[in-house]
DNA sequence: ACGAATCGTAAGTCACGACTTACGGTAAGT
DNA sequence: ACTTACCGTAAGTCGTGACTTACGATTCGT
């Protein structure tokens, strides 16, 4: 599972409001799907999804599943973006270059 | 147009294509079409939804249309991960202690 | 052992968005 | 001026994915 699919996971809106409730820490099922306005079976599809992505982990605690955010999921989309950032920075700067350069002829 | 406007933009795969087109500079949208299995006004809508979301700037150069990744809108996404990633980090580390504290009793 | 709680999966519906072709508008070339 | 190149927009089609309800599988409580 490449960063790709962290991308799409993220660009629901639905799953970035479980993302954003597990911030705190691990949280069951039940407690996720809990004042949302879609059904409890559509958040496990979602969780489904995030965690196919890399960016939940599960971890089995009795009779419900606890999921919480994977750090390394999180870090992965991070570096990619790092690296973009760099490249759009490093293209940004010679564009200004051949700018001023135009400009002194 | 938040970051939640740049992760749905690069949630498809064509866009993503485009924005790698970009990653060495500015190009007119004629040679960004080039090569892709998509018609041209296929990648000007896209171009247009990556514009919206703040990830592109457009400079009208005569005749055509340069396209370059702003880096402005790359590291609004990007700072939203680094908060995710340390409340990930902090959230993980939380739970490793409780785990220890559990375990010492 | 039996009922209740917690959760995942299957099947089916429906809206949205990624395409296409067709067209109009502006700048450059001759 | 007239054609050609470059690009955005409109309208319409079609597949994908986000929902729903219904069901089955475990685990806890009594």
């Amino acid at each position: 599972m490449a960063y790709q699919d962290a991308i799409v996971a993220l660009a629901d809106p639905t799953r970035r409001v479980i993302i954003e409730k597990l911030r705190r820490g691990p949280l069951p099922v039940g407690a996720i799907a809990a004042g949302m306005d879609v059904s409890r079976p559509a958040v496990s599809q979602h969780l489904r999804v995030l965690s196919d992505a890399g960016l939940l982990d599960v971890k089995p605690e009795g009779n419900r599943r606890l999921y919480a955010i994977a750090p390394d999921g999180v870090d992965e989309l991070r570096r990619y973006l790092d690296t973009l950032w760099d490249d759009a920075l490093a293209a940004f700067a010679r564009a200004a270059e051949e700018k001023a350069k135009g400009n002194a002829k």
